[in-house]
Formats: C-alpha cells, sequence, structure tokens
RNA sequence: GCCCGGGUGGUGGAAUUGGUAGACACGUUGGACUUAAAAUCCAAUGAGCAGUAAUGUUCGUACGGGUUCAAGUCCCGUCCCGGGUACCA
C-alpha cells in the first residue's frame, strides 16, 4: 500500500468537522489576526480551479499564522444576492432563494474537499434576513447623517436642522450637498414639514434626487459607474443609456478626499492604489470668473492657471445654464440645431465621435487680464458634469481646443518659448512662459502658483479642487436584493423605526410590473411584512451593498442585538490581510473604504481603513484546445496540415485532450454529427489539436474543476500545485502538465517513512549534522517566504529539503516533525496523518512552528572579492569560520583584484558570518 | 494618448539588499527493474566551439547604450505583451 490520499483526506476531513477544529473563539490575552478572503457570488456553475486559489493561499497563511501563535480569524461566508441568480428565477420560475441554496450547497461540498480551515460557526450570506436587517440598518444610518464640511466628517442630520433654524443656507458651503435653493433661518422656519424633508433630501449622505443613471434596458435596471464598462453593462454586456430617473444615491464624494488621502498608508499593490486614485481623478486647480457683454458670469475650473495669456475662447457645455442667455438672435437657429443634435446622441456616441462639433454662442466674454473679446462657443467636448460646464480654451496648450480651433479657424496664439505649436498643442510643462504680462520667463510651476495668487487676490477666482469620482447609484430596479426599509407619504420618503426592518416579499413573477415598474411593485399590501404610508420603496439596493460591511459581521455573526458588539470589534479590529481578485478595484473596494470611514465618523468602529495589506491573486486562465474543419465537410485534419486546407477551428473539450493529442473515440461520442467524422493524421498516427490561453468559461470547454483534480491527485496535491504555478498576484494559464511533480513530492515523503507493509518508520537516534543543516536552513527559509507572501518558492524549498534527507537517509522523528509543521499549511491531510501515526495525540493543527537555530547556518560558498571602490574596501562572500590568511590568500590571487592591488597586502578584515565582507587596505 | 505592471532554456518559473544566472518542477532522451505495462530509481538536458574523455572555452536574462571590479537586478533610449483609464479642462 502506498500514499493513499483519498481514504486520509475523507477520514481527517471528517474528525475536523466532528471536533470543530477551526472554530474560533475571542481570547483576549492572545495575539489576534484577521485575514479574509473575498467572499464568493454562489453562481450556477460551482467552482472551477481559478475559484480557489487565493483561497488556498489565505488557508495557508492563517494555518502558518497559527502555527506561529496567532489566535486567527479566517471566515467564510456568500454574497449571495446578484443578477445571474434572478435572470435564471426569470427563465425557470424557480424562486432565487431556492436556487441560491443549492448553489452554496454545491460551493460548500467543493470547498470543503480542498481542507478549508475556516470557521463556518461563522458562515454569512447577503440574502439572509438576518444579515440585511443590519444592512438596512446603516441604510438609516446614511439617510439620517449628513457631511459637514468644516468638520470633515458625518453628522447627524439634526445638526443640519440646528444649523438652518439659526442660520439658513445662505452662501455657506457648510455642509456637502446638491440643494439650490437659498434660505435664510426665517424662511426655513416657515417652510412646511413637507418642504422641511424635500430639502432635507439634498443634505442626506443617502438621498433620493434626479440624475443621469446609467441605464440598461434589458437588465431592466440602473447601473453604478463601476458596473458599465465601455458603454455595456458589466453582467451581460447589454448596451447602456443615459437617463434622467430619480435614484437612491449614496454621498461617496463627500469622502472623494479623504478616501484619496487614505491610499497613502496602506499596504495595497501600487497599481491598484493607482487605479483608485484615478477613479477618484483628484484635480489641484483654480476657478475663474469671465464677465460677457451681457452681464453674467461664465466661470470656469482649470488646472493650468499659467496658459491665462493663451485663451483665445471660452466654451460651454451643450447643457449649460448660460447657453440660453448668450445667444446672440443670428445664432439662435444654428445653436438650437447643434443642442437638438447633441442632445439627441448618446452619451456613449458622443464620446466615439474623434471630429470636433461645436457651434459660436454669438457671446462674447472679456479676459479678466487683458479685457481682450473672447468668442463664447457651444462643444460637446465639454462635459456640464465636470467643473463648471465651462472651459476657457488654450489652444497652444490643450490638443482638445487645438483641434477645436483649428477646425474652426480660430487664432492660436503661443505664449510658449521655443515650441512650434503649428501642427499639435504642447502639452508638456518644460516650456518658459512668454506673451504672457506677469508670467513672462516664468516656468510652469511658479507661473501656476504665481497666476492663482493673482487670479485670488484680484477676486476673479478661488483655489479649487475638484474630483472625477461621482455620487453612487443606489438603487436597482430589480428583485433579488435588500429592500429599502423606506416608506412614501405624498412622495416624501420616510424611514422605519429603528427597530423595523423590510424582508424581501415573495412575488408571482421576477420581471417588472407591465407599466414600468421594478418586480417588487407587484407585491400586494399584505406581501408584505410591513407597510406604512402611501406606499414602500420597491427599489432595491445593489449587489455591493451587502459586501460593503460583511467583514464587520464576521467578527460576531450571530449578534441579535447590535450589527457586532464593541468588544469583539476592538479584539479584532481591522483585516490584517484580504486576499482576492484586482477586478474589484474601484467597486467593492473603494465602497467598503467609504462605508467604513463613515461608520468610523459615527462613532461605532475604531478604524478608518478595512484592509490593512491587501493582495490580488491574479486569474487563472484556461487553455483552450482546437480542432480544424474542413470547410463543409465533417474532415478534421491536425495542426500542422491544417493550412493546406480551407478550415474552421472549433473549441473542442480539454477532457477529449492529452498533452494537446485528442483522443478520436471521445470526440466522436461527443456529439452524434461527430459520430462519423474522419479525420487527417500527423505521419506518427496522431491528431494534434491547436490550442490558446483565454478566460475559463463554460462555452470554450476548457474549465477545470477542483473536484476532478482530487479525484485523481487529492486536495493536498491540488493546494500544493496550485502555488506552485507560479507567483500568487500573476496571471497565469492552468495546465495541468506539472501536478504530477508536486504529486511525487507527497509520494516520495509518504515512501521515505512507511516500510513495505506501510508501517511508519522513523529513528530516534541523532541525526548527522548535515540533516540538522538542511531542516534549518528550511525552517528560516519557509517561515521568511511565507511571510513575505512568496508561496510559490515554498513549495520548491521544501521538495529541495526532502530529497536532501533522503538522500542523507534521515528518518530523524524529530526532524521529520518539523518537516510536517512546515509542510502542514500546505498539505494539511498528509501531515496530519503522518503527524498521529509518530504518536501524537492532538491534532497537528495545535503544532508550533518549528524554532530555528542559526548554529547549524553556515555557508559552504566562497566567492571571488566583489566590491571595489576608492578607498580600497573589499566586498566578499566567505563562510564565517575561514581563517584570515585564508581570505588573504582568496583576495590576492583573484585575476580582477591583482588588476586593481598590484602587491599590496591587506591592512585590517572584517568578518561577518555568513555576509559580505568588507577587507580594508 | 496617459498611468501602472511585465519580457529569463522546449515549458511553468527561481535568483530576498547589484555578487557563481537558469534553483525546483514539467517535458524530452538514454539506462536499470519487469514476460510486458504501470509504478519506482539512476543519468543527461541554455546555445556554440574544441576534445575519445574528464574537461576547457565563447556567447547568453526583449533590443541599443551607460554606471560598476561585478548588472536579470541600477540609469537613459527603443520595441513588444498584459492591466487600468480617457474628450475630467
Amino acid at each position: 500500500m502506498q500514499y493513499n490520499f483519498k481514504s486520509i483526506e475523507k477520514k481527517w476531513q471528517a474528525y475536523w468537522s466532528e471536533n470543530s477544529t477551526n472554530k474560533v473563539v475571542e481570547n483576549y490575552k492572545q495575539d489576534k489576526f484577521y485575514i479574509l478572503d473575498m467572499f464568493p457570488y454562489p453562481s450556477g456553475a460551482g467552482l472551477h480551479v481559478g475559484h480557489p486559489l487565493g483561497y488556498i493561499a489565505s488557508d495557508i497563511y492563517a494555518r502558518f499564522k497559527k502555527t506561529k501563535g496567532f489566535n486567527v480569524l479566517h471566515p467564510m461566508g456568500y454574497d449571495s444576492f446578484g443578477l445571474p441568480t434572478e435572470q435564471y428565477a426569470i427563465q425557470t420560475g424557480i424562486h432565487p432563494k431556492i436556487a441560491t441554496d443549492e448553489n452554496t450547497k454545491r460551493y460548500r461540498s467543493q470547498l470543503d474537499k480542498l481542507g478549508f480551515a475556516y470557521d463556518w460557526s461563522r458562515e454569512i450570506r447577503t440574502s439572509d434576513p438576518n444579515y440585511y436587517k443590519w444592512t438596512q440598518w446603516i441604510f438609516k444610518l446614511l439617510f439620517n447623517s449628513a457631511y459637514c464640511t468644516i468638520q470633515g466628517k458625518a453628522v447627524e442630520i439634526s445638526d443640519v436642522i440646528d444649523y438652518f433654524d439659526s442660520n439658513g443656507n445662505i452662501g455657506a458651503s457648510y455642509f456637502c450637498d446638491d440643494n439650490i435653493e437659498e434660505f435664510t433661518a426665517s424662511q426655513w422656519k416657515l417652510f412646511s414639514e413637507e418642504d422641511k424633508q424635500r430639502i432635507l433630501l439634498c443634505y442626506r449622505l443617502a438621498f433620493l434626487s434626479d440624475t443621469m443613471v446609467n441605464w440598461c434596458p434589458k437588465l431592466g435596471t440602473v447601473l453604478a459607474n463601476d458596473e458599465v464598462k465601455e458603454g455595456r453593462s458589466e453582467r451581460g454586456g447589454f448596451l447602456v443609456e443615459q437617463k434622467k430617473m430619480k435614484q437612491w444615491s449614496l454621498r461617496i464624494t463627500a469622502y472623494a478626499d479623504r478616501l484619496h488621502e487614505g491610499l497613502n498608508d496602506l499596504d495595497w499593490s501600487d497599481s491598484l492604489k493607482e487605479m483608485q486614485r484615478n477613479w477618484i481623478g483628484k484635480s489641484k486647480g483654480v476657478t475663474m470668473k469671465f464677465n460677457t457683454e451681457s452681464d453674467d458670469l461664465i466661470e470656469v475650473f482649470t488646472t493650468r492657471s499659467d496658459t491665462l495669456f493663451g485663451v483665445s475662447f471660452l466654451v460651454l457645455a451643450p447643457e449649460h445654464e448660460l447657453v440660453d442667455r448668450l445667444t446672440s438672435d443670428q445664432q439662435r437657429n444654428d445653436v438650437d440645431t447643434y443642442l437638438n443634435s447633441s442632445r439627441l446622441k448618446s452619451e456613449r456616441e458622443r464620446q466615439s465621435e474623434k471630429k470636433m462639433s461645436g457651434v459660436f454662442t454669438g457671446g462674447y466674454a472679456y479676459h479678466p487680464f487683458t479685457g481682450d473679446k473672447l468668442e463664447i462657443w457651444i462643444a460637446d467636448y465639454v462635459l456640464a458634469s465636470y467643473g463648471t460646464g465651462a472651459v476657457m480654451a488654450v489652444p497652444c496648450g490643450d490638443q482638445r481646443d487645438w483641434l477645436f480651433a483649428n477646425h474652426y479657424n480660430i487664432d492660436i496664439s503661443n505664449i510658449f518659448k521655443d515650441v512650434d505649436i503649428s501642427n499639435s498643442a504642447y502639452e508638456g510643462k518644460e516650456a518658459r512662459i512668454i506673451n504672457s504680462d506677469f508670467l513672462n520667463n516664468l516656468s510652469c510651476e511658479d507661473a501656476i502658483n504665481l497666476s492663482i495668487e493673482r487670479i485670488v487676490k484680484e477676486g476673479i477666482g478661488e483655489k479649487r479642487i475638484n474630483y472625477r469620482l461621482r455620487d453612487a447609484v443606489f438603487s436597482r430596479q430589480r428583485y433579488w436584493g435588500e429592500p429599502f426599509p423606506v416608506y412614501y407619504l405624498n412622495d416624501i420618503p420616510y424611514l422605519l423605526d429603528d427597530k423595523t426592518f423590510v424582508t424581501l416579499p415573495d412575488i408571482d413573477k421576477y420581471l417588472p410590473t407591465e407599466s414600468g415598474e421594478p418586480p417588487l411593485a407587484r407585491a400586494q399590501k399584505d406581501d408584505w411584512n410591513v407597510f406604512k404610508g402611501d406606499r414602500m420603496d420597491t427599489n432595491i439596493m445593489p449587489g455591493w451593498a451587502g459586501s460593503s460591511w460583511y467583514f464587520l459581521r464576521f467578527m460576531d455573526p450571530l449578534n441579535d442585538t447590535e450589527f457586532v458588539s464593541r468588544e469583539k470589534l476592538e479584539y479584532w479590529g481591522q483585516v490584517d490581510l484580504y486576499i482576492g481578485g484586482a477586478e474589484h478595484a474601484v467597486g467593492h473596494l473603494l465602497y467598503s473604504r467609504f462605508w467604513t470611514k463613515f461608520l468610523y465618523d459615527k462613532g461605532l468602529i475604531f478604524f478608518e481603513e478595512p484592509f490593512k495589506k491587501l493582495i490580488n491573486q491574479g486569474m487563472i486562465l484556461g487553455r483552450s484546445n482546437f480542432v480544424y474543419r474542413i470547410k463543409d465537410s465533417n474532415t478534421f485534419v491536425t495542426k500542422s496540415k491544417k493550412d493546406e486546407y480551407e478550415t474552421i477551428s472549433l473549441h473542442v473539450d480539454i477532457d477529449f485532450v492529452d498533452n494537446d493529442y485528442l483522443d478520436l473515440d471521445k470526440f466522436k461520442n461527443w456529439r452524434n454529427e461527430y459520430s462519423d467524422a474522419e479525420f487527417i493524421l500527423d505521419s506518427d498516427g496522431r491528431y494534434q489539436c491547436g490550442f490558446e490561453i483565454e478566460k475559463m468559461s463554460k462555452s470554450k470547454y476548457n474549465t477545470q474543476t477542483p473536484d476532478d483534480l482530487i479525484e485523481k491527485y487529492g486536495a493536498d496535491t491540488l493546494r500544493l500545485y496550485e502555488m506552485f504555478l507560479g507567483p500568487l498576484e500573476q496571471f497565469k494559464p492552468w495546465d495541468v502538465k506539472g501536478i504530477s511533480g508536486v504529486h511525487n513530492f507527497l509520494k516520495k515523503l509518504w515512501r521515505h517513512i512507511h516500510d513495505k507493509d506501510n508501517n511508519i518508520c522513523v529513528s530516534v537516534d541523532t541525526a548527522s549534522e548535515l540533516s540538522y543543516k538542511s531542516i534549518h536552513k528550511t525552517i528560516k527559509k519557509v517561515e521568511e517566504d511565507i511571510e513575505r507572501h512568496s508561496f510559490n518558492t515554498v513549495v520548491s524549498t521544501l521538495m529541495i529539503c526532502l530529497n536532501e534527507l533522503i538522500e542523507q537517509e534521515c528518518k530523524n522523528q524529530s526532524i521529520i516533525s518539523d518537516f510536517l509543521i512546515l509542510l502542514f499549511p500546505y498539505a494539511p491531510h498528509i501531515t496530519e496523518e503522518i503527524w498521529r501515526e509518530l504518536g501524537n495525540k492532538e491534532s497537528i493543527t495545535l503544532a508550533s512552528f518549528p524554532k530555528f537555530n542559526s548554529k547549524y547556518l553556515a555557508e559552504d560558498q566562497i566567492s571571488c572579492p566583489v566590491s571595489f571602490n576608492g578607498k580600497m574596501r573589499f566586498k566578499i562572500l566567505l563562510p564565517f569560520n575561514m581563517d584570515k590568511n585564508k581570505i588573504e590568500d582568496l583576495v590576492m590571487s583573484h585575476e580582477k583584484t591583482k588588476k586593481y592591488l598590484g602587491s599590496s597586502k591587506p591592512q585590517r578584515i572584517i568578518i561577518v558570518p555568513n555576509k559580505i565582507v568588507n577587507i580594508v587596505f
């Protein structure tokens, strides 16, 4: 009998489950470590080999931290609200709850087979009413809060009321809002209750407003900006259009600056932080007011106030509020035509159009410094929703302005020294400024500073920071999500009281109503667990609502009176390590940070950032195989001969292919149409398939489930192999070719310490010096590598160590035990089995990491002199026990060294064991 | 266009601070064991040149330069691949 992974893995998985080995209990005296995976959306397709990659890494790190003495929280749950399940419900009529239950069951069994050490008693599902009632609770907090720009934090809505009672809101930008009405304190007091509510709605962090939204007709819902990729829905790939609708939004823009600044201290990858920075899009600049002929003020925003004297005209967005007043009678017709045509264009069409288009209003403005008369144009390359919706056009310094000026024959003046702008604008920042009055001869940076100073001093404008980030649309017109704890009276939204939450009502059909209302409008009065006012809110929250705070709930998932208890919150704190895919860079990861900062403001949690360290695991790509069918025939030709024919390439299931060679019988049996297929083969009688690396997908027949591989090699092998594939962060194609290598490693380990009858055979005699060297070298390297999350190199290190122990015929029990503990995080089943065979009563999960002893760590290598500088210092890598004369000889005999030293002798030699050494001459 | 990554044998990848490039594994080839297969074990394996051989020697980390006694690693320029993002003023 050899290494029987099937029975071993089954046995220990059952044991761990029966004995709740992985249950985590708060131990306030022990150091904690919180490690989290991005919880999965339980789709119908189940897991493929790409999914567990991050889970394996986190499991390894969690187990490792446990052997290092930490109390490790490593929970798992499901992000179980979402679109695909609902689409499935529409097609089949099956309630999303039932489909979700089935899918999670399947996920669970797949995860269990991999031997993960999750504490399943803490499992949460976002679609569980006991969970989402707390999501609703946070929504209520957001609704009852506003953002005070002076204090720089969220405040109670009652603070806003107090402020209005004594100050009104004239002039002050004391709170973040989207209100345009101004009123005095006395006017405020005279408003009706309804009017007050309507105004307050403009100040709440969760607010209802008419906004341009991304409407996806095919999905029948609105989408957030991060759910739209290149004008299409991220899920489904349907066209998305712009539409004005009354929607819930969250005022994330209030937090733009804190979200931007907070990135600096996070231990996240640079690329990911950069993505968030770009998404927030912070730009520092200045606003400037231009007087017009008609005595209006046009306010523009610019980051390049140094180019102030290069302005040749102004451009307004078509939606700008002054367009109508500025248009002259002669131009009225042209302007109306242009406005109509641009209104008909979707955002996408506007953006895809490369040609500049615009129209002259007939109006003029005056340059605030030169007094020059500037034409005012309208063009849709200026966006109404960014900055002030108007720009000062500097054709010599901005390519868009240059193209526009060129197209409409507007003069282009040059303010850059020694720069040719006849073919394009100069967008660099190196040139000196000329033709610019008080900015002449300054560098770009100095000119920006001086110009801002003057602009502010003369009262023409003020410093301003703009953000690209927009408020997050928070409602969806779908069914399978969190309902809002909101009812309406006279079309004004009111919250349900503190203790009341809405459970998702059952409905007969999951489609929108005939009148176009969301599916929840199908629910009759009695279908709701609570019904107040004229009507209930029939929107649901977006997919990211539940996932924006789930890491908090894991600390205390069963708490019925609080979202999480203070005590547990204080103990577990921030997530120390978060592992997941980079596709959530500007969605989930930004929203979680936003909610965390908000809850921090409310004094409910004690940290401002949710995830201290983040690792993005790279996607595992599939390797698809192709066969080549000769056109209009049922004959398939091998790869090497395909160019001799006119062929169509077809995806073929990778199960029928071994090492790119097709199993002809399996292929023929795949589908009826192939049963009498004919083949043109290679000279060796085989059919070779083509291949391509693509995303794993069912339709490409290139998915590989973990289940098949576990069946064939066992979970321990799969875990080791997924790590062995390469660096965690890297995108890599899945390829099973190498799996036999790690499987052999486990078999070798088994054989090394078992005899022919499969009995454990180790020795208690003292091992050789060499063997201690091997194991201690390995202990050191494994610890360092796991700590720096280099999970792939650990596997090699362990393989080398085992090879050495085998060669040394070392079966020393304590060395083997140490080795098992090192291997345990990667391969928990086989190590647990051997651990018990060695006579240990307790599970290996309770073992502690072996202590490394530096006395076994001498280097054997000698390298040549390595460094030379003017002071005649040399660096040399050598064993620390080598004597000085020998070193001297070594140095003196080295060819290149001789060249520099001639015959002089070293004066002093400084030796640092095992390190590079300085030799002073 | 802009911003981030990255480019190392036939393949996946090592090389942690500039210090023997190619660890470890796959694959391939040859051999042992076997009636045979599977399994296992041993050996060779970056390229070129010289040699019967041990061995010696030159080239070699996308390309071209540079710094250094020493460069896969640092600097400058070019090319290619991947990701993000875009009329954001």
